[in-house]
DNA sequence: TAAACCTATGTGCATCATGCACTTATCAAT
DNA sequence: ATTGATAAGTGCATGATGCACATAGGTTTA
């Protein structure tokens, strides 16, 4: 539990990595928001990503000029925003890239740590 | 950067890993907070962890029952408080590392996600 | 002895991201 | 006309952090 806490507790998982994640998504293909959320949460199952933080989150990155948004009119619904990757965006992913295989290895090297403890037996396994 | 940003930028690297850090590190060796800042700034080089940070998530842990302090005479300089990781605490950090499993796969899916599309060519390598 | 410095802990304020709940609006179907 | 799905967004509260500053004990030095 940490940021923004409550039983989903955004403290793990997507913690973070939403706007690089999104910014993958819109690189592979181009959209607009709520296909976003239907992405998001198909592909994490029980990890559900609040609406509000999507649509921030996109307003945030074009404001920054990472995507371009456009309305679009929608077959059948009422008209959305897509959204493209700049090439700004393209370089705000890859420099999200280089810093999440930082923090992987962060991550790496404290659960090496950990288990280092555990196999010495200083801490009970249950 | 993301969270209390500036050019330190917490967006990334130790973010909210701090809490199971100080556990695990309480746990090798009790010891108070001033030890922890040089020690957390000794082992990841250049990313300087604030020491308000480091004190307030000490009180916290306390406050939530994952540590205990007592004050205790220093040989030289002011007394300090010195820290000790409770039961609560080792359970916590269990917790802590099964959530730290998660995202570092979360972490792994998204790397190779990008890489397959960098090495599809979808994406300058530049 | 006073000043300067290191050790040691902490707080106040601003900033930022998120969760939760709610609002607005379009379009289709009943 | 009402309901429901699609689509985008906002207001408020909460929580974590950075930065700067405050406080205080102890040691060294002028």
């Amino acid at each position: 539990m940490i940021a923004g806490k409550t039983e989903n507790g955004a403290g793990v998982s997507v913690d973070r990595m939403i706007q690089p994640m999104l910014l993958l998504l819109i690189l592979k293909k181009p959209t607009h928001g709520y296909e976003l959320i239907q992405s998001f949460n198909a592909l994490h199952e029980g990890e559900i990503v609040e609406p509000g933080t999507i649509y921030r989150n996109l307003r945030r990155m074009e404001k920054e000029g990472f995507v371009l948004s456009s309305w679009e009119a929608s077959e059948s619904g009422p008209a959305r925003r897509k959204y493209d990757i700049t090439e700004d965006g393209i370089k705000a992913l890859r420099e999200a890239v280089l810093k999440l295989e930082q923090q992987k290895q962060q991550i790496e090297d404290f659960l090496n740590e950990y288990k280092d403890l555990t196999a010495r037996g200083d801490i009970d396994e249950n």
